[in-house]
DNA sequence: CCAAACTTATTAAAATATTTTAAAAAATAT
DNA sequence: ATATTTTTTAAAATATTTTAATAAGTTTGG
C-alpha cells in the first residue's frame, strides 16, 4: 500500500522519488486545506495541471484520495474536488495521565473513528508499551480499521521528553526511557512521543481556541502549571525539552516548599496545591464557608473542583482563594507576556473551569505588572474542548510527520 | 540583469517560473553553504545532474555563480566547486542609533566591500529617508559599486517595529513611520526594516557568538536591557513586535521610577541607569573609590565604561556595583531560561565588557533562581563582534528574502 | 612504486516526462 | 442567446531523466 508502485522507498529512481516527493506534498495540502481543486494543487506544487492530474489520478488509484463534488466557480466551469480518502491513513493517539491512558484512532479528517479506550498504566511501567499495543489492537479489531492504514502512533505523557529521539527522561527504569524506538519496534510504524503540555497547546493551535494564533501560549492549569509554547506556528520545545517550566521560578522569597526541592515557586502560589492546602487551612479554623460545612471531617477528600463549585455558588471563602491564584497566575503571566508578546493565552486544565473567578483576577494582575501596550492586544480565553486537546495535538502532529513537513523524509516505511 | 531571460517576472510562463523558482534556490543553497557541488545541487533541489548543470550553467552566464575549483572526493574524481560570485549581489546595511547612522555594503560573501559610513540622524529626522539615500548612493559612488547589482536596502532602528509592513510606531510623525514604503519608493529596491535589538540578536545567531544553535537569546545591555529571541533558528518578533520586553517586567515591588511610567522595572537595577545613578550617590557620599577621585566635580561625565574600567583596577565600589546589576540581570534571565530553555545567551552592549564582573554574579543568580537541570545545559557567553552584529543582521536577513525563503516570491523584481 | 580495480564526475544520446498549445466541455454573466 | 470564463482533454513541443560512455581521480595489491 505505498505510493510509488511496488518498490522500497530505499531504491527508489530519481523520478520516482520526485513524484513520491510531490505526492507527499498533495496529501500534505489536502491535510490542511481539506478540499482543493487541481489547479489549486498544480499551482502549490508547483507543476503544470495535467502532471497534477496524473499525480491525483494513481492518488486515487491507490485509495489515499477521493473527487469530491465540483466547488465554486466564478464565471466558468466548475472545478472537481479533491480530498483525502475517508478512509485512507489513519493513527492512533494515546494520552498518558498519572495513572491512566487514554486511546483512541483517528483519521486524516481529524474525526475520531473509534471510540476513546482507557487503561490502567503509568509513565514507570514496565509494561507501558505492550499495554498500548494490545489497547490498540483491541480498537482496531473492535471497530474493523484496515491495520494496513494505520500509518503511525502519537503518544503524551508528563516528564521531560527529547521529541526527536522519543526519549522520556524522566522514566525512573533507563532502560525503558526511549519509548518511540521500543512503539516502533513494537508496532513497526512511525511513532511521535512527546510532553502533555505541549501536545494540548498542539492541539489548541490546530483545532481549538488558539486556532489561527501563530504565537500562542497555552496553559494547563492544575496541580502543576504547564506550558505550551506556540511562536511563529511551529511548536517550541526549548533546547533540552525544558521550555515553558514557569511553575518552577521563584515568586515569593521564603515562599512554601515545592515538590523541585526549592522554595516559593509560581506553583506553591497558583496551583491546586495552593488551593487545597489554603481551604484545609480555612476549614480548620472553621471559617464561614460551604467547604467547612462539606469537608470538615473528609478533608482528605477535598478536590479542587469543590472550591470552584463552592464558589459558583456564591461561596466568599472560595472565591477568595481562586483570587488569589488568580493574581498569582496572572502576575507569572505578565512576565510571560512581556518576554514573548503572544496573540492569545488560552487556560486549560482544571481550575480554568472558575472561569470569571480567575479571568478577572488574572486580568487585574496583568494591568498592574504588564506595559499596556503590550498586554492590551493579548485575549486571556478559556480552552472550549480540553479535554481532546491532548490526543488532538498529538494526531496532528503525527500527520504533519508523515506527511513528510517536519522530518527528513524517507526516515520511515510510510506509503 | 535577471535570471530569467529578458522577461518581466509577472508574466513568466510556467516552465519559466518553474526555473526561476530553482534558480533562486541555487543562489540560496549557494548563500547557506559558500560552496557547493553540482552533485550536492542536483541532490538538495530534487533536479537530476544534467539538469542542475544546465541551471548552474546559466547562472555562470549571468555572472550570479562561478566555479571555484574542486572538492574533496573520497576515491573518484574530483568535483567542480560552485559558488555565489563575488561581485554578483550587493545589499546596504544601515544601522540607525539614537543620534547617529552607520551605513555599509556587503557582498553575497557578508564580506563587507565599502568602509562604514557615519552619519547624524536620528529616528524622527524628517530627513531620514533621504539621508540614507544619499549617503548609499556616496558608498556606491566611492567604492565602484554596480548599482544594478545592488538588490537591497536592510535598516535596523530601535522602536517597536511590525517587520512585514515595515512600520516603525515609535516614529513620533504618523506619515513618517512607513519607512519601509518609502526607502523602497526612494530606491526602488527590495527594503528590509527591523528592530535593532532584533537585527543584533540575528547577526548573532548568523555569524556570531550564537552560531549553530537554534535557541538562542542575545542581550544588548546598556542603559536598557535589549533582548532578541531566536527560537527554531528563526528569529523571533511577537505578535506585535514586543517579543523581548523583559527590560519592563516589575522586579522590585516598591522601586525607582522607570522612564516607561511604571515602578520597579528590570531597567531600574540592572542597566546603565542603575550604574550611573548609584555610582553618583557613591561619589557625593565621598566613598573610597577611584570614580570618587576623577569625577568630584564631573559627575555629569561619568559613563558606564568608567565604572567598568574601575572594577578592571581592582576598585571594590566599582565591582560592587557591576555586582549588584549582575545579579539583578541573573534573576531577569533565571526567568527567561526557565520559560524558554534556551541553548546560550549572548551579552552583548557596553556592560557585557565588564565581562567576569558582571558573569560571576548571573552565574550566582542562574545557582538560586533556576532548576539546576535547566540552568546546568545553558551556555553564557559576551558577544565578540557587537559593533557589527546589527549590520551583519540586517543584510543576512535581506539575503534570505532576496532568495525567497522568508516572504513569498515575485513580490520584487529582483534578479 | 606502479598497474589494476574501483569510485566519482562529466558529457552526450536515447528514453521518458512535463509543459504548451489548442480544442472541447461546462458553467456564468451580459 | 451569445460572449466570456474556467476546467478538462488530447496532441505537439519541450524539458528532464536515464543510460551509457568517457574522464579523472583514489585505493589496493603485487
Amino acid at each position: 500500500m505505498i505510493l510509488a508502485k511496488g518498490k522500497n522507498r530505499n531504491d527508489l529512481s530519481g523520478n520516482e522519488l520526485k513524484k513520491f516527493r510531490q505526492k507527499k506534498k498533495i496529501l500534505h495540502l489536502l491535510y490542511q486545506y481539506h478540499t482543493l481543486s487541481g489547479t489549486a494543487i498544480s499551482s502549490k506544487i508547483g507543476v503544470s495541471f495535467p502532471t497534477a492530474l496524473t499525480l491525483l489520478n494513481e492518488l486515487c488509484e491507490f485509495k489515499f484520495v477521493e473527487t469530491f463534488g465540483t466547488g465554486v466557480s466564478s464565471g466558468g466551469r466548475k472545478p472537481n474536488m479533491y480530498r483525502l480518502s475517508n478512509e485512507s491513513i489513519y493513527v492512533i493517539a494515546c494520552e498518558l495521565g498519572r495513572y491512566k491512558a487514554k486511546m483512541t484512532i483517528y483519521n486524516s479528517h481529524n474525526n475520531q473513528v473509534t471510540s476513546i479506550l482507557t487503561f490502567a498504566t503509568n509513565i514507570d511501567d514496565n509494561e507501558l508499551v505492550e499495554k498500548i499495543y494490545v489497547n490498540a489492537q483491541r480498537l482496531i479489531q473492535e471497530f474493523k480499521i484496515d491495520e494496513n492504514r494505520v500509518y503511525g502512533i502519537g503518544l503524551n505523557m508528563p516528564g521531560l521528553i527529547d521529541e526527536n529521539r522519543g526519549i522520556n527522561h524522566t522514566i525512573k527504569n533507563e532502560e525503558y526511557r526511549n519509548v518511540k524506538e521500543r512503539l516502533e519496534t513494537r508496532f513497526g510504524k512511525m511513532v511521535y512521543v512527546n510532553n502533555d503540555a505541549r501536545m494540548q497547546a498542539y492541539g489548541e493551535y490546530i483545532f481549538g481556541s488558539a486556532k489561527g494564533h501563530l504565537n500562542a501560549i497555552v496553559v494547563n492549569w492544575n496541580w502543576g502549571i504547564g506550558m505550551g509554547l506556540i511562536f511563529n506556528g511551529n511548536l517550541y520545545n526549548g533546547s533540552t525539552g525544558f521550555a515553558g517550566e514557569l511553575s518552577h521560578t521563584k515568586f515569593v522569597d521564603e515562599g512554601d516548599l515545592c515538590i523541585c526541592g526549592k522554595r516559593g515557586c509560581l506553583e506553591t502560589v497558583a496551583s491546586s496545591n495552593f488551593l487545597i492546602k489554603n481551604a484545609a487551612i480555612g476549614i480548620n479554623e472553621n471559617v464561614v464557608s460551604q467547604l467547612t460545612l462539606s469537608f470538615k471531617n473528609r478533608q482528605q477528600d477535598l478536590q479542587p473542583e469543590d472550591v470552584i463549585n463552592a464558589a459558583k455558588s456564591g461561596d466568599e471563602f472560595a472565591i477568595s482563594l481562586l483570587n488569589k491564584i488568580g493574581m498569582a497566575l496572572g502576575k507569572g503571566l505578565s512576565f510571560t507576556i512581556q518576554l514573548l508578546n503572544p496573540e492569545i493565552i488560552v487556560l486549560g486544565g482544571v481550575i480554568s473551569q472558575a472561569n470569571r473567578f480567575v479571568l478577572t483576577p488574572i486580568q487585574q494582575s496583568l494591568n498592574k505588572y504588564c506595559l499596556d501596550k503590550i498586554s492590551s492586544n493579548v485575549k486571556i480565553v478559556i480552552s472550549e474542548n480540553w479535554e481532546q486537546a491532548g490526543l488532538l495535538g498529538v494526531s496532528a502532529m503525527l500527520f504533519q510527520h508523515l506527511f513528510g513537513d517536519i522530518h527528513s523524509e524517507l526516515k520511515y516505511e510510510n506509503f
